[in-house]
DNA sequence: TTTACGATCTAT
DNA sequence: TAGATCGTAAAT
């Protein structure tokens, strides 16, 4: 099933900041009903250890956030808002509490099941959102934990673009208004305008 | 046990 | 611009 490009651990296993870019224009599969949904990533946020007071990890190792503090390569799944189930990606080594936030993708495959799953909302805001693409793949606590650099939990990444330097645009991260300085604005949010990828726009 | 607050989304 | 909605971690 195009499993052949699946990203493995040491891709992860590097600095948060690095993977977060780098994730740029990876595909992020999903396999439901035996059926491959996917979506290119276009918007990624770093979360970077225990002195990043926007971290999950600030207050150290809590039962919710233990996977951060494990091996790279990890879905990183937490509950927020009451609602809302969020993605991340564990980078770096164990015990050093770092991930990636995967904010947004563009719909590539499986669309039948995204707009099952979103029910009757705008195609463009199907999966312009953390909570939005979670809920597009249907990814929730169950896959907190989840190595994702195997093909059986029916969650990976795969290579697929590479975004140019300077199409990847930097910016302070969302939602997190009540965090410290200089925390609240480091330019740790990445994404790209998907509009400006030659191949992408057409199957947009 | 109680309280305050979210790494958000949606309708208004 | 505000309401929804509840797990989490700290305070009581």
């Amino acid at each position: 099933m195009g499993e052949s490009n699946i990203i493995s651990s040491e891709f992860y296993d590097r600095q948060v900041i690095e993977v977060a870019r780098d994730l740029l224009g990876k595909r992020l599969v999903r396999v439901l009903y035996g059926v491959r949904v996917s979506g290119i990533i276009s918007e990624t946020e770093a979360y970077d250890g225990m002195q990043d007071l926007a971290c999950h990890a600030r207050v150290g190792k809590t039962k919710r956030n233990a996977v951060m503090f494990g091996n790279a390569g990890r879905a990183y799944v937490y509950f927020t808002y009451g609602m809302h189930w969020c993605l991340n990606i564990v980078t770096g080594p164990k015990d050093y509490p770092a991930a990636v936030l995967i904010r947004a993708i563009q719909p590539q495959e499986g669309l039948e099941i995204i707009e099952m799953s979103r029910g009757m909302i705008a195609r463009k805001n199907w999966t312009n959102g953390p909570a939005k693409l979670t809920q597009a793949l249907q990814i929730n606590q169950l896959q907190n934990g989840l190595d994702i650099t195997r093909p059986d939990g029916n969650l990976w990444i795969e290579s697929s673009l590479v975004i140019n330097e300077n199409d990847v645009k930097t910016g302070p991260r969302i939602g997190i208004a009540n965090t410290p300085k200089p925390w609240r604005s480091m330019p740790w949010r990445f994404w790209f305008e998907a509009t400006q990828q030659a191949g992408l726009e057409q199957k947009l």
